[in-house]
RNA sequence: GUGAGCGUAGCUCAGCUUGGUAGAGCGCCAGACUGUGGAUCUGGACGUCGCGGGUUCGAAUCCCGUCGCUCACCCCA
């Protein structure tokens, strides 16, 4: 009478990622780490787990984030705690904190790690999600907002994703936004009965909101709107020029797209993104931009930031759809023994191999060869080493190429240096 | 939170309209080939048809419910 258990299963949005994905994941995290390193940022670590007030102050209470996808939970202490749904908020509480402002330089931190959120699951879209993200705090410079790009740029062509295009806009600051927010709802308030539902609600709580609407119908209401571009104060204007003008200077394409409206509360000036076909309807690969007030925000001194967020999980699906990087990872070596008397010698040479550094791998079953090559050729690996009484007896090793399909006769001590002088190949 | 599509072998899927013994390809195992993989041929194993209920002599198939997955809306990375 025994019932069989039920299984259990992964948590809803969240997945496994397994071999052989973990292993493109290493390759872009590797490019990732490379580029940024090149543009000497260093890495940050913090936690995942925050106090839920960090995120309600910075990235804003009536914003989607906050106001309903967020993991929170009481404590046992009654803490009230949230799984972080992204990272820069932490960044910055950590320069905070720890006083990273007194080292009097501009401060280069990336990060990466898993970001929570309680969205229902899409294509590109999961409730555990990846980002690989930068902040540079410490300075407002525009050449900040237009070097970070081209590192981005520079990131996106060495994983082989050519068709990206670089969304920009400028969204102005504390003085000039809310100007140009009270001018928006006086030009869509008389419109307003001619608009869609959301854009009707939108007018009340997030008039920019109105600018990003998909419905064809409203198009041409929008179209019509003034642009925040023509309303920046002359500051705010200057930084964008001078943005724009470096972008230039660097060959690197761009769009202005006024609609480009971000979602997070604590953006000024510069906002971008990258988007990439191939990602469905969520088709954002990176977003970012400047936060020049946020620290203050968390109560930290006045100190301007810039930043940008990747989606790992974007990403993968976007170097998989380009094949542009190979994901396979193949041992060098497969080590076929024959006979219990070749099994200690096998263990040593596949010891002594690894020691070296090379991948490989043996089997412990005393099978027949047929089968051994059979596994050497299902794990793809590169040469097959084969080992029986004759081998033992003569001294002489035979080293099998999987993929010529000859094989040679190698002393066991040559064997490393034989793999060595054909895998660099 | 809303909507749509889909759940059948390890994988990809057919079968469902018109109810009647659960299928194919790939993969896996074995043999042909006792120390040489990939090719070919032959044979083999494998399913509570997501789950629960209903209709029926009989349900993978029709009906209801439920869970899950996927895509889209929304929003964002």
């Amino acid at each position: 009478m025994s019932q069989k258990p039920s299984t259990i299963r992964a948590v809803k949005g969240t997945r496994d990622l397994l071999p052989p994905e973990t292993a493109l994941w290493q390759r872009i995290e590797r490019e990732c780490r490379h580029v940024l390193s090149a543009y000497n940022f260093e890495e940050i670590r913090t936690p995942v787990l925050e106090q839920t007030a960090l995120f309600a102050r910075s990235v804003g209470a009536e914003t989607d984030i906050v106001s309903k996808e967020m993991y929170t939970f009481e404590d046992r202490d009654h803490q009230l705690l949230t799984l972080r749904p992204e990272a820069t908020a932490s960044v910055v509480r950590a320069y905070i904190e720890r006083g990273l402002s007194n080292e009097g330089r501009i401060q280069k931190l990336y990060y990466l790690g898993p970001m929570f959120r309680r969205e229902r699951p899409q294509k590109g879209r999961y409730r555990q999600f990846y980002q690989i993200g930068a902040e540079v705090l410490g300075s407002d410079h525009p050449l900040i907002d237009a070097e970070t790009l081209e590192m981005l740029m520079l990131l996106l062509e060495r994983l082989g994703l050519k068709q990206s295009s670089l969304l920009l806009n400028s969204v102005g600051c504390s003085r000039c936004r809310p100007e140009y927010v009270k001018l928006l709802r006086r030009e869509l308030e008389p419109v307003k009965s001619r608009m869609c539902a959301d854009c009707q609600r939108r007018i009340e709580t997030n008039p920019l909101r109105v600018l990003d609407c998909k419905v064809e119908a409203d198009q041409p209401i929008i179209g019509r709107l003034p642009s925040i571009l023509d309303h920046l104060c002359p500051e705010c204007r200057q930084h964008f020029e001078t943005v724009t003008s470096e972008l230039k200077r660097r060959g690197i394409p761009y769009e202005i797209t006024v609609r480009l409206v971000r979602g997070l509360d604590y953006y000024t000036r510069t906002t971008f993104e990258i988007i990439h076909g191939e990602l469905g309807a969520q088709n954002a690969l990176l977003g970012g931009g400047r936060y020049d007030g946020l620290s203050e925000i968390l109560g930290g001194a006045p100190t301007p930031g810039f930043g940008f967020a990747i989606g790992e999980d974007r990403l993968a699906l976007a170097v998989e759809a380009a094949h542009s990087l190979e994901a396979q990872t193949r041992p060098d070596a497969y080590i076929a023994w024959m006979g219990e008397s070749a099994l200690a010698p096998a263990l040593e040479l596949a010891r002594s191999l690894r020691r070296e550094g090379f991948r490989v791998e043996i089997g412990f079953e005393p099978v027949k060869l047929k089968k051994m090559l059979g596994q050497a050729s299902r794990l793809r690996a590169r040469f097959a080493i084969i080992m029986g009484e004759e081998e033992l007896a003569s001294g002489r090793l035979q080293v099998k190429d999987m993929e010529a399909g000859q094989q040679e006769q190698v002393a066991p001590e040559l064997i490393g240096p034989y793999l060595w002088e054909r895998l660099k190949a």
